[in-house]
DNA sequence: ATGCGGACCTGTTAGC
DNA sequence: TGCTAACAGGTCCGCA
C-alpha cells in the first residue's frame, strides 16, 4: 500500500507523538520481516530520546541519541499510535513503547517491511546510500532524467520507478505522472524527448505533492498515523480504471503489464 | 552496466 | 457456500 505520500502522511501523523519522547521499551513480537529485526535494536533504543522522524524515499528514519532506526513499510505496513493497554491485533509485530500514554505500533501482514538500526549516518546505510534524489529536490528535472535515460532501453515507466533514478515514484504515481505528461508507459526511456521529459519530471513532482496534500491515497487497509483510517481519496486519472473513459478524450483506459506491474494508460493521449 | 525474472509473504476478491 | 486462482501499493538479488 504505501507509496511516498502514504509514508510522508504517516511520518507527519506520528511525529508529534514521538518527537522528544523517551523510549521505555521496544516489543518485538515477530522479527522475521524482510530482514530480521536486529536483536540489539530494543537495547539500543531503550532509554533514548527520539528526535523528529525523517523520511528518505519511502524509508522512515527515527533518529535517537545513539543511532537511527530505519523503517520501511513495504507493501502492507502501517504505523499507528495506540494507548498502552491496547491488545495487539493480528500482524501487530512491533511496539515502540514511549513515555506518556502512547506507543507506536507497527502492523504488516505481508512482512515485506523492515526495521533496521544503524549507529552511523543513516544516509550512508547500504539501503539508502544509492537512492536517487527526492522528487521535490530541484536537481530532479527533465535534464537530469534525460542524462540518466540516455541509451536506456527499459520502458520509461520502469525507469521512473527506479529508486536510483528518483525515489518515491511507485506504481500508482508512475501511471498517473505518465498520463499527465502524455507519455506512453511502454516507450523506451532513451526515446523520450527533452520537452516531454521535463513534463514528466514536473508531473511526478506535482502528483506526489498533491497526494501528500490530500493526505495520501487510501486503498485497502492503510491507516493514518493518528490511528484514524484515512478516508480521503486522491483523485486518480488512470490507475485502476481499465475500461473507463479517459477524462481527457473519452477513450477507454487500457491495462497492460510492464515489469510484472499493472500499467494503466490512455492509448490516445499517451504516445 | 543493464535488464529480466523470481523471491519474499498474507489477505482480498473474482470466478467457477 | 466453498474452493482455487489471480492479484495487490515494494524492493532486492542473482543471473544472462
Amino acid at each position: 500500500m504505501p507509496e511516498l505520500p502514504e509514508v510522508e502522511t504517516t511520518r507527519r501523523g506520528v511525529a508529534p507523538h514521538i518527537s522528544g519522547r523517551t523510549v521505555r521499551d521496544v516489543v518485538v513480537r515477530e522479527r522475521r520481516l524482510r530482514w530480521e529485526v536486529p536483536r540489539r535494536l530494543p537495547a539500543e533504543l531503550r532509554g533514548t530520546v527520539l528526535a523528529t522522524p525523517q523520511r528518505r524515499g519511502k524509508y522512515l528514519l527515527f533518529p535517537a541519541e545513539n543511532g537511527t532506526a530505519i523503517m520501511h513499510l513495504g507493501m502492507s505496513g502501517s504505523l499507528r499510535m495506540v494507548i498502552h493497554d491496547t491488545p495487539p491485533a493480528k500482524h501487530d509485530h512491533i511496539d515502540i513503547v514511549l513515555d506518556g500514554p502512547y506507543r507506536m505500533r507497527y502492523n504488516d501482514p505481508r512482512r515485506f517491511g523492515a526495521l533496521l538500526w544503524t549507529r552511523a549516518d543513516p544516509l550512508r546505510h547500504p539501503r539508502l546510500a544509492r537512492l536517487g534524489p527526492e522528487p521535490f529536490d530541484p536537481v530532479f528535472c527533465g535534464d537530469y532524467l534525460r542524462r540518466l535515460a540516455h541509451r536506456r532501453k527499459t520502458s520509461i515507466k520502469q525507469f521512473i520507478m527506479d529508486a536510483s533514478v528518483v525515489v518515491g515514484v511507485g506504481n500508482i504515481y508512475a501511471n498517473e505522472a505518465l498520463y499527465r505528461a502524455g507519455i506512453n508507459p511502454a516507450r523506451g526511456a532513451g526515446r523520450v524527448g527533452a520537452e516531454r521529459m521535463s513534463r514528466l519530471a514536473r508531473a511526478a513532482t506535482e502528483v506526489l505533492g498533491e497526494a501528500i496534500e490530500a493526505g495520501g491515497t487510501t486503498l485497502r487497509n492503510f491507516v493514518g498515523g493518528d490511528g484514524e483510517p484515512g478516508y480521503f481519496q486522491f483523485d486518480l486519472d488512470v490507475y485502476g480504471r481499465e475500461g473507463q473513459p479517459c477524462s481527457g478524450c473519452g477513450t477507454a483506459i487500457r491495462r497492460r503489464w510492464l515489469g510484472q506491474r499493472a500499467t494503466f494508460f490512455c492509448p490516445a493521449c499517451q504516445r
